[in-house]
Order: C-alpha cells, then sequence, then structure tokens
DNA sequence: CGCTGCGTTGAGCTTCTTCAACGATCGTGG
DNA sequence: CCACGATCGTTGAAGAAGCTCAACGCAGCG
C-alpha cells in the first residue's frame, strides 16, 4: 500500500493536511520484528515513539526475578513510547512483538518540529495520552483494591464488549500473557478460571471463553462478591 | 497577590505571552476547601480542571468495601484533573484536599480554545502528561513487582531525594495516607517500619524517619533482597 | 522425532489482611 | 482551658489469598 496514504488512514495523524502527511512519510521508517522479538528495553535512548502498522505488541515491566507486568498490549494503528518523546530520553519500559509484526517508527526532533506547527496534532497526542492515563489508573486500581478473580471477570467484560459478542470472548493472548496482564501468574490464572468454569460462570474450550452468567462476572468484577 | 502573577507563575503555563495570562486570568476561579474535603468525586462531570495554589489534595480510588488507593498527591503549582479536559466528562478518581486548600479552577472550554491557539501550552501539558504516565507505571511496577517492604524502601529513598537530605526524610501526610499511597493498609505499614527500625536500617521519630543505611534500603527498593 | 513452551494440578508456605484491643494525640465544643 | 470524642498509630492472633516448587500431558515447530 502507499505509504503516506496508511500513514493517513492512522488515527492518531487525523485533521492533518497533505503537506504534513508528506512530512510524516519523510521521516518514518518501518521495520519487520518476529515473534518474541525485541522492539526496545527500559532503559533504552528514547529516539522516537512507535505506530503499530500490523501485528501486536506488548509493553511491560520485569523484576529483578523475571517475573512480568503487561503495561499495555498494542493492535494496528496504536502508537506506543510517545512518553519517550516528551519527558526524558530514556524509554521507561521493555516492547516487544507477541507476534510478527510491521512497526512503524518516528523520529524524535522531526516529530516535535511537526508538533509544534500543527495544533491538532498536539490535541489528538493529548487525547491519546489522556485514555491512556484513565487505562493506567483502573489497572492500578485493579491491581490494589480487587482479588485476581475480580481483575479477570473485569478482563473478561472488557473483551467481551469490546468483540461485540455478549456470548463469547475469544482471547488474542496466550494465557501466560493474560496472567501477566492481570497482575498474577498462570498457574493462579489457571485454577481461578477452573473455578469460574464449576461454579458455571464460563466455560473454557482453548483460547475461547464461553460467558455462560455475565452477571455473576459483573459482581466479581464490581468486587460485590467473592468466587467460591 | 496579584492573581495574573500568581497564574503566570505555574510551571503548566510556562512560555505564554501577556494576553495569554489574562484570558487565564479571566477564566479561573478559585476556592477554599477544608482539611477532609471532597473536591470532586469519581463520575462526576468534569467540567474542568485544577491547579492548586496552596495546601495539599489527594487523587484516588475507593473499593465498594472502602479501602483506598491513593493515585497521586499534588502539592502547590501542581496541576490535575486535566484528564477530564479531553478524554470522557467524567472525573476517572476522587479528590480531597488533606489539609486546608486554596485551589485554582479552569473551565473545559476556554481551556481548549486557548490550547488551540497555543501549541506551547500543549507541549507544557504533554510534558505534564507524560510525566503523570511515567509515575503511573512505576506504581504499577511496584504494586504487582515488589512487597510492601520494598515499595516502603523505594519511598523513603525517592522522599530522601526530593528533600535534597540524605540522612532523614520528613513525612508531609499521615502514615495511613501512606499506607494508602503504598497499596496497603496502616496495620502492615506498622509492622514493616517496625521491622526496618529493628533491622538498623531507619530510626523512627513520629513522622521523621532518619535513614541508617541507605544501602540496605536500597537493595530492598530494588528487589534484591527481602527483610529480615 | 525430540524439544521447548504452554497449560494444568497438587502441596506447602509466605505475605498480607482481617479483626480486635489499646494508648496517644489532636482538635473541638462546652 | 479543659474534657471528651475521634482519629491515629501500634501490636497480637488468626485466616485468606496468592506464590513457589514440582510434576506431568500436550501441542507446535524445527
Amino acid at each position: 500500500m502507499n505509504l503516506t496514504r496508511r500513514i493517513a488512514a492512522i488515527p492518531l495523524f487525523a485533521g492533518l493536511n497533505q503537506e504534513d502527511y508528506d512530512e510524516l512519510t519523510m521521516i518514518v521508517t518501518d521495520q519487520e520484528f518476529s515473534r518474541g522479538q525485541t522492539i526496545f528495553s527500559e532503559g533504552d535512548d528514547g529516539v522516537g515513539f512507535f505506530v503499530v502498522d500490523t501485528g501486536l505488541v506488548k509493553i511491560f515491566k520485569l523484576s529483578p526475578d523475571g517475573k512480568e507486568q503487561i503495561l499495555h498490549i498494542f493492535g494496528p494503528d496504536e502508537p506506543f513510547a510517545e512518553v519517550a518523546v516528551f519527558s526524558g530520553s530514556a524509554y521507561p519500559a521493555h516492547a516487544q512483538a507477541l507476534e510478527k509484526s510491521r512497526i512503524f517508527f518516528f523520529p524524535r526532533k522531526a516529530f516535535i518540529e511537526l508538533l509544534r506547527k500543527q495544533p491538532s496534532l498536539a490535541l489528538n497526542l493529548l487525547a491519546a495520552l489522556s485514555l491512556r492515563l484513565k487505562k493506567f489508573a483502573r489497572l492500578i486500581e485493579d491491581l490494589s483494591l480487587k482479588e485476581v478473580p475480580g481483575r479477570l471477570a473485569a478482563h473478561l467484560l472488557y473483551l467481551s464488549n469490546q468483540q461485540q459478542d455478549a456470548q463469547a470472548v475469544q482471547l488474542n493472548i496466550s494465557k501466560n500473557q493474560l496472567a501477566s496482564l492481570l497482575g498474577t501468574i498462570p498457574e493462579t490464572l489457571s485454577r481461578i478460571l477452573a473455578r469460574m468454569s464449576k461454579q458455571g460462570f464460563i466455560s473454557l474450550d482453548g483460547t475461547l471463553i464461553r460467558i455462560k452468567n455475565r452477571d455473576e462476572l459483573e459482581e466479581l468484577a464490581a468486587g460485590e462478591k467473592k468466587l467460591g
């Protein structure tokens, strides 16, 4: 596909003019990453930010003994590491491709130039960061105030809404990765899925999870109830 | 003090011209809050954002059974609830004065107008939000990957750096509030402070905490070691 | 075909929370 | 200015949630 047109289709760049798109096309580079490949590591020099073209990327933190907490999972059209453009020079977390992915890269300096000229780009970016802050706030709330069953229930309901399917949810990541996203470990996740299944709230079929009792899941997610 | 001049001194508004300051002065209102008074609640209509003039404000989430997780504590010159200006219309958390405070309020619409005209204001705001995202990422990391002693050690070191005093740290909030900030409860915090004290890492004197073994605290904070 | 990563299950243990009690402190109204 | 109530801070004992360690089946892939 024509690169300029591809870039113009990214929501973050909505509302710019042709000249801006040309300029973005000039400064962008793209790169292929294979499944599991590192895009950048925490502490690396934050030379620019990225947008997913195709594929799936995780942003995560690591503890000294190797436990991982996923902060975000980004798919096509979603920007990541914008923070590095503004504050400080080092990436504050790790980024890795979860599957074969094609990633756009925008170098910092050229982008800031454009930003200074284009208030609508700045506003788009502000909206994107705001959304991200809200998601972080919810993650903090979940980690601190909810137990794992509540977090899992909330996540299943979230996926169900996103996928427009009230009956079933298709996991797009492995259960190991889901555990890391929920701030727990695979063993605990597995046990809790089994308990939910035993209680008849869900049924399991590989990476497909059928929702059999939405109300109970919602009470769990709200912390109004405990999983028996 | 002259209001326009006070506003011009807020770092968020650095780099604007006199006209902008006059406009900000036109749209701003200010209000006194007494200790413990609610500024807004989660879900309230996000009609604008705030800047602390004097005092101390906490932003927090609540669980159904009343446990609290503090997201931020803001002092003079720090803006809060900017997120409400951009994304969605509801405040995503609660805000309450920790002490008698004077707070500036900027209504949403008028501010967005100014933002559209002033790229440097947008850039300032982007920098502020970026910083906040980084802090959130660290909080998530702490909650998920560190145990309470590690979080406490990290926080003490952070305060020590901020206060430019390698010897001692003066808590500006109650230990109850500190527990909520660290994602735990007062009992647990109290026990861990006592253990740290017994190990000779710190010594306690009310809200003054003397740091007696910085190296050990740093190892705790990094998760390289456990508290005996 | 073997190997590696994924997913599951069991047993034991650590950490943290809950519940309860109590002294100290603070602020406030009488 | 004192007295009282509320909040703060601490400590103990018991319980729950989740983690660690270990073992094993299974699928996918080189």
